[in-house]
DNA sequence: AATATTAGTGGGTCGCCACCCACTATAGGG
DNA sequence: CCCTATAGTGGGTGGCGACCCACTAATATT
C-alpha cells in the first residue's frame, strides 16, 4: 500500500474518534449512556427481564403497591405497555396483581418476596456494570459524576 | 379514596422516580444519554440526516478522505450500513466518492464544501441540545462533566 | 336509566438499529 | 492462470421501544 492514492489517514490513529464529536458533551453522554444501557440490558436479558421490568420493581419496592395507572404516570410508559410488563412480571412471580375492591376497575400491583430478591440481584448487576463503565474514574470522581448527572436528570421533562 | 385497598402512594410524589434507580449512575447515564441522543436525532431528522451521517462528516472533516473501509473501522459501523450512509450523504451532495485509482476496489470518500457547511450547522445544533440538557449546570460544572465523560468514554471498547 | 369517563388489555404499526448473507469487482499470491 | 482475500453493495432479518386504536368492565354523572 504505502503512500498510495489520495487517502489520508496516516495509520496510527486509524480508529480514533473525530475530535469534532469528542468535543460534544452531547455525544459523550449519548455514547456512554448507550454503553451503560446496553450492558445492563444484556445482563437483564440473561434473566429474561428488560429495563422496564427493573424500573417497575424499583417503583414498587420504593413506594409500595401501585395501581397500574399510577405506575404508568410515575414511569411515563404507555398504559398498554405497562400491562404487558405487569403481565410478564406476574408470570415470573415477581409481582402480585389483585383487583382493587373499592374500585374494581383497578388492579393493584405489589412486589413479592421473590420480586424483592430479584430486584436486589438486578441492583447488584447494575452496580457491576457501573464499575465496568466508570472504571477510569476514582471513587471521588464517580461521586462527582453521579451528582452532576443527578442534577442534569432532574432538569429533564418528567422529574422535579 | 381514603385508606381503601392496599394501594399506598401518598399522592404528593406520584411522579417521582424510584430512589433505587436514581442511586444508579448507570441509570442516570442511560437516561440522560438517551435524552441527549433523542433530541439531537430529532434535530438532525429535520434536515433529513441521522446520527451516523454526522459522525461520518465529522470523521471526514477531522481526518481527511477515507476509504469506506477506513470509515467502517474508525466508527465501528457495519460495512453494509456504511455503504448506505455514504450513499445518502453523496446524494445530498455532502460527500464525494471517487474510485481509488491505485486499488479500484476502494472508494475514497471526501467531504465537500456543502458537507463542511452542513457539519458546522449540525455542530451548532448539537451545542444547542447541549445547552438544553445541561441547563441545570454552571459552565464550570459542564466542563467537569465533560472531562469525566471523556475519561469514561476513553475506557469504552473502541477508543484508546 | 342513559351517557360519559376511566382502568386495563390485546393487538397491531412504525422507525431505528444492528447484524448477516449473497453477490460483484478487483487485487494478490502461489 | 487459479484461488483466495478484500472492498463495496443490495437486500433482508430480528429485536426493541414508542405509540396508537379498539374493546371490555366498571365507575361516575346527571
Amino acid at each position: 500500500m504505502s503512500g498510495a492514492a489520495g487517502s489520508a489517514v496516516s495509520g496510527a490513529d486509524e480508529r480514533a474518534t473525530p475530535p469534532t464529536l469528542l468535543d460534544l458533551s452531547t455525544y459523550l453522554l449519548s455514547r456512554t449512556g448507550k454503553a451503560a444501557r446496553g450492558r445492563l440490558a444484556e445482563r437483564l436479558a440473561g434473566r429474561g427481564l428488560r429495563l422496564w421490568d427493573m424500573a417497575v420493581l424499583a417503583a414498587l419496592a420504593d413506594f409500595g403497591p401501585h395501581a397500574q395507572r399510577d405506575l404508568v404516570r410515575r414511569l411515563g410508559v404507555d398504559a398498554s405497555d405497562m400491562a404487558k410488563v405487569a403481565d410478564h412480571l406476574a408470570s415470573a412471580g415477581y409481582v402480585e396483581r389483585i383487583r382493587d375492591t373499592a374500585d374494581r376497575r383497578r388492579v393493584s400491583v405489589s412486589i413479592t418476596e421473590a420480586g424483592r430478591a430479584a430486584l436486589a440481584e438486578l441492583d447488584a448487576e447494575a452496580r457491576a456494570v457501573q464499575d465496568e463503565v466508570l472504571a477510569p474514574l476514582t471513587p471521588e470522581e464517580r461521586l462527582t459524576l453521579h451528582e452532576l448527572l443527578r442534577r442534569v436528570h432532574g432538569g429533564l421533562p418528567g422529574a422535579p
